[in-house]
RNA sequence: GGCGCAUUGGUGUAAUUGGUUAACACGCCGCCCUCUCAAGGCGGAAAGUACGGGUUCGAUCCCCGUAUGCGCUGCCA
């Protein structure tokens, strides 16, 4: 990488109300670059759009990217040398260099409606035409022009694209691109109602900020011309550009909430633990290389080993099965503690009293080679805490003389145990096994449904533990009789 | 329709500068472990690299075309 100029990449998302998958995937990307090259990494709102204003959005994609780790050196509410870095706040800036564009007659007002756009872009399509905008508002006098705007005619700002030309650019990713300036739109920058469109805001933004490095999605890429024209016109150099590919449903078209879920938070709320998405989501379309054949990797590996070129060029296939997976790795190899905290609100939202925290401890070490995310462990977490009458037939397998004594000889055992942990409550179903000569189903059953309830489930090891010595014998007593 | 980008097993990916029996992981199947369910261990099926042409002694890798998918084609971002 050239250290020349330090490393400066931005995140700039549209406040939608939640944070896509996509995009979330886009701040990685952009935050793992700015680490590993030990640079900045800035989030800047882009609301410039006032019909798609959304209460609250803000908070919440502030809210999903901290709670994501990905922290930012500035931003919105952490401020920094460059702000503000809400667009809507820098309305005097767009227009101040939108002015200078049309003094030097690189943009120029029109004053089209809407309804008149739309007609053009109706019969252009009737006639099989490419549908842009006729660029006719060149052509007004300038006095023309005076005469509107003194009139008091809504007007918006549009780059005048120089024609019959190329503009080629290279991308980090995808290599060389290049497009004839003649199927470029004379796109507006300035809109009616003052604020800028994206493509305006968005170039002088970058440059003002000092962003080395625009890596964003696959869906820019065809904008980019627009842009080096506009960085031309200002007499800015271009930053260095990567799109990266979309994240796809599994039948490969634009991951999409009609086939599952898209937002971040939902992934979160179900139990998927930020380390795994994010673990997940950098080796959706990335990878390390160089023979690595781990998967399971920590955010500051990916820091150190993440680089931009080995992003893939084609789009990737969101595949959740995956993705359970690497939680399910996760979860198992977490740290107890933690994943204790973590598990609570599910605990209890799956209605399971977790006041007794010893027991819950025991119950979460016990679980978590059972689940795949943590929306499952009530469900599992169930059978420690149950403790139902027998049905008939159960009661017959565990009133049977081979259980009685098989009870028996595990109880006289059991009391001279100091106390049970997770290894040594098997070792003496051995014993028992041994003494009394019962084994296989007919010794490990009545115990099972001595102690759960229930003829499926864990290992008894484990229910053991989580229920403790006291409990256990309880249990055990009321069927020996 | 036009333009742009992409294309390795079902999915995510790997394959030093063109030379490999095309590798790994998820998923799937089977076996082992086992009271059951997971986990774990072992093994298997699964792509000849979208298709067709080139260039080359030799192409997954370079070039062209076709097909397919996706993106853009807004006073949305």
């Amino acid at each position: 990488m050239d250290n020349n100029s330090k490393v400066r990449v931005r995140f700039a998302p549209s406040p939608t109300g939640y944070l896509h998958l996509g995009s979330l995937r886009t701040a990685l990307f952009n935050y793992l670059f700015a680490r590993h090259n030990k640079g900045k990494f800035i989030l800047r709102i882009e609301d410039t759009d006032q019909s798609r204003k959304v209460e609250g959005a803000v908070e919440n994609l502030i809210n999903v990217l901290k709670t994501m780790g990905l922290d930012y050196d500035e931003g919105p509410d952490v401020g920094g040398d460059y702000g503000p870095y809400f667009q809507s706040e820098r309305l005097e800036i767009y227009k101040k260099y939108c002015s200078g564009l049309l003094e030097k007659g690189y943009a120029y007002y029109a004053f089209e409606t809407e309804q008149e756009l739309d007609e053009m872009r109706r019969v252009q399509q009737m006639q099989g035409r490419q549908t842009m905008y006729n660029r006719r508002a060149r052509h007004l006098t300038e006095n023309e022009v005076k005469e509107k705007l003194a009139s008091g005619v809504p007007y918006v700002v549009r780059l005048k694209v120089p024609l019959d030309t190329e503009i080629k650019f290279t991308d980090i990713i995808r290599g060389n691109v290049k497009i004839e300036t003649n199927l470029i739109d004379d796109q507006v920058l300035l809109k009616s109602d003052g604020y800028p469109t994206y493509h305006l805001a968005n170039v002088i933004d970058d440059h003002l900020m000092g962003i080395t490095h625009i890596i964003r999605g696959e869906e820019w890429l065809t904008s980019v011309p627009k842009h080096i024209i506009l960085y031309n016109a200002f007499g800015w150099d271009v930053p260095k550009m990567a799109h990266v590919p979309l994240i796809l449903n599994p039948d490969k078209t634009k991951l999409s909430k009609r086939q599952s879920d898209v937002a971040t938070e939902d992934y979160l709320k179900k139990g998927f633990l930020k380390e795994a998405l994010v673990n997940f989501m950098a080796l959706l379309g990335w990878n390390p290389g160089e023979g690595e054949s781990r998967e399971i990797f920590s955010k500051e590996e990916l820091i150190r080993l993440f680089s931009i070129e080995r992003v893939n060029s084609a789009g990737a296939v969101f595949n959740i099965e995956k993705l359970n997976w690497m939680n399910s790795e996760y979860i198992k190899n977490y740290d107890l503690e933690k994943l204790v905290d973590l598990s609570i609100p599910y605990l209890n939202k799956g209605g399971i009293d977790t006041s007794d925290l010893v027991k819950t401890k025991r119950v979460v070490f016990a679980i978590r080679n059972y689940i795949s995310k943590l929306d499952e462990a009530p469900q599992q977490a169930r059978v420690y805490y149950k403790n139902d009458s027998l049905n008939d037939e159960q009661k017959k397998i565990i009133g049977n003389e081979t259980s009685k004594r098989v009870l028996s000889l595990l109880i006289s055992k059991l009391e001279s145990l100091l106390e049970i942990n997770a290894d040594n409550f098997k070792p003496l179903l051995s014993e028992v096994q041994k003494e009394s000569g019962v084994k296989g189903k007919d010794l490990f059953m009545p115990v099972r449904l001595a102690l759960t309830s229930e003829e499926h489930g864990p290992e008894l090891g484990l229910i053991a533990y989580v229920l403790g010595k006291n409990e256990v014998l309880n249990r055990l007593k009321t069927f020996q009789k």
